[in-house]
DNA sequence: CAATCAATATACCATGATGTTATGAAGATT
DNA sequence: AATCTTCATAACATCATGGTATATTGATTG
């Protein structure tokens, strides 16, 4: 109040700046002056004049309003969801493969929001939301198979495919035998991953029941490199090969490969507040799905599914 | 209170930093965070876990609080008298010859006060307490001639000696004829001041009626200066001349002078509410003085006053 | 210098934030 | 499961703060 009414050169202009009456910042200056026991304005000046005092305790005035301000004004970013801090965690080949393409482009956006990324299994990822030490999880999940106490929403249907590197053997080919396929080595993802289960039952389907694992363990960005030096093969989610076609790193065989009975959603805790950051987070990669799956379908017909 | 309870760790002791009650405390949070439209503190957590937002504004809450801090440390220093502002002013030659040492101890004793000093002769010093642009005035007065609205406080008695430099040849014989006196040139202090008629009285009384003036209108160290390289004469308080004693700049000739009616004394506004820096200065300066009659009146039995 | 104007102070009432104590509810712990 | 600690709620009191209406008082002007 000291500070406004300096400010704006009166009492009265002062009350205005303050969206209050004049009355009541006269009285509640003369209560502060009152508990202080010193004048706070001159005595007998009609375009009242601070005092020294005044003036100090204007200053800090001006401080508290300023963090005031910064307060509101951080409340309002954080209610509109630009700043604040996002927890994601998923299976980690498609965090690495598909989702941090996406994190980076969501902080292009929203520079204030933090995203804290980590990894997991549906067991993990459902113990972690439950716990609340995780915002989202994106997953692969068996539609039947939501834990009871989680939202979920499919964004990608599961198609995975055979991979390579672009210089392999096969990839050059513009036709060949499945028979071929089986004189590869594989690099297997992680025992426990769905990818790995993934694996087996796509082999199977193609009539291959016997591999060689020559790499296993992995994460994207080594198994992308192992690819590269060798004629390794390996099954992946195809949106993950799709969102590496720029780089040039892996490419998919046309194979027709049976798929899992699992989705690719993002699941949440059914009664816990989402906070804004998370809630435009989440919008954020629902959309980017929703673009990725168009242009996967356009381009898959193309190049992919052809026998 | 947010900061506090975050600092504490704990509803309950928070409270108890804050000296309130934790009810208190609980439903004020209660009410923000209605108010906010989000959680400031975890869900379902029983040593109350501040969320994101809370931290936020944890932050600006301390800021908040140290600049209360700083108003409150402000105001005690201001109330003690150990902050703020004294303006003074007074008759040149005293304010530089005996009150500008006094300031200077003050302040170091209470660096945090503001000394405003600046010059005049009564009717300016009684028309600036008037307006109240200054807080005291230093001035020699005749009991009978303090303006009505005005408090005097007298703080020494008004006697004035005939100083020369202390090279002066008169300085250093033992004794003298008054009529040698009038063989050497004047300084005469402004013709305004009250110096200037208390030296044609003092001149008057030991029977020198004319004199040559060779110097005037200068202030005190101008007049100390020229003293110095010259044989002049002229008339100053007893007490200037004390003050540089330690300097050995300016002596006192031993020549029983006629004193006027006047005191030098303290004067303030009657009913303009005294600000505390500038009652503590005034006391200070009533002490000091007094201190200095004491030195004054056993040195100048010694020293002065023969004839 | 009186009349007038603008600025500030006061009177009076309403409201709501904030304080208290007593007590209930719910995580955390053993 | 029992108990303890910690927090939330209930019920009430108080006072700062808000408003409108009006009085008071420096400042201004003819």
């Amino acid at each position: 109040m000291l500070a406004a009414i300096i400010d704006s050169g009166g009492l009265g202009e002062g009350a205005i700046t303050l969206n209050k009456s004049q009355p009541s910042v006269s009285r509640s200056v003369a209560m502060l002056e009152k508990r202080l026991g010193s004048r706070l304005f001159e005595k007998g000046k009609r375009p009242l004049r601070p005092t020294e005092l005044c003036q100090v305790l204007a200053e800090q005035g001006r401080v508290i309003a300023a963090a005031g301000d910064a307060a509101q004004a951080a409340v309002d970013l954080y209610a509109r969801g630009k700043a604040g801090t996002a927890r994601i965690a998923g299976t980690p080949i498609f965090m690495d493969g598909v989702i941090s393409g996406m994190i980076a482009s969501f902080q292009s956006t929203f520079p204030g929001v933090t995203i804290h990324q980590s990894y997991g299994y549906l067991s993990e990822l459902s113990e972690q939301l439950g716990m609340g030490s995780i915002d989202l999880a994106i997953c692969p999940v068996r539609a039947n198979a939501v834990p009871p106490d989680l939202n979920f929403k499919p964004i990608l249907r599961g198609r995975n495919v055979i991979a390579c590197a672009p210089s392999h053997p096969l990839a050059r080919k513009s036709a060949f035998k499945l028979e071929d396929i089986a004189a590869y080595p594989w690099i297997a993802p992680p025992a426990g991953s769905p990818l790995y289960s993934d694996l087996k039952m796509a082999l199977d389907s193609i009539g291959i029941h016997d591999f060689r694992v020559s790499f296993t363990g992995g994460s994207l960005a080594s198994i992308i490199s192992v690819m590269g030096g060798s004629d390794s093969l390996t099954v992946l989610p195809y949106s993950v090969v799709f969102m590496q076609r720029a780089a040039r790193t892996v490419t998919a065989l046309p194979v027709k490969l049976e798929h899992p009975e699992r989705e690719l959603g993002i699941l949440w805790h059914v009664d816990r507040p989402v906070r804004p950051a998370v809630k435009r987070f989440h919008k954020f990669l629902e959309a980017e799905f929703t673009g990725l799956a168009h242009r996967i379908d356009e381009r898959g017909r193309e190049e992919v599914w052809r026998r």
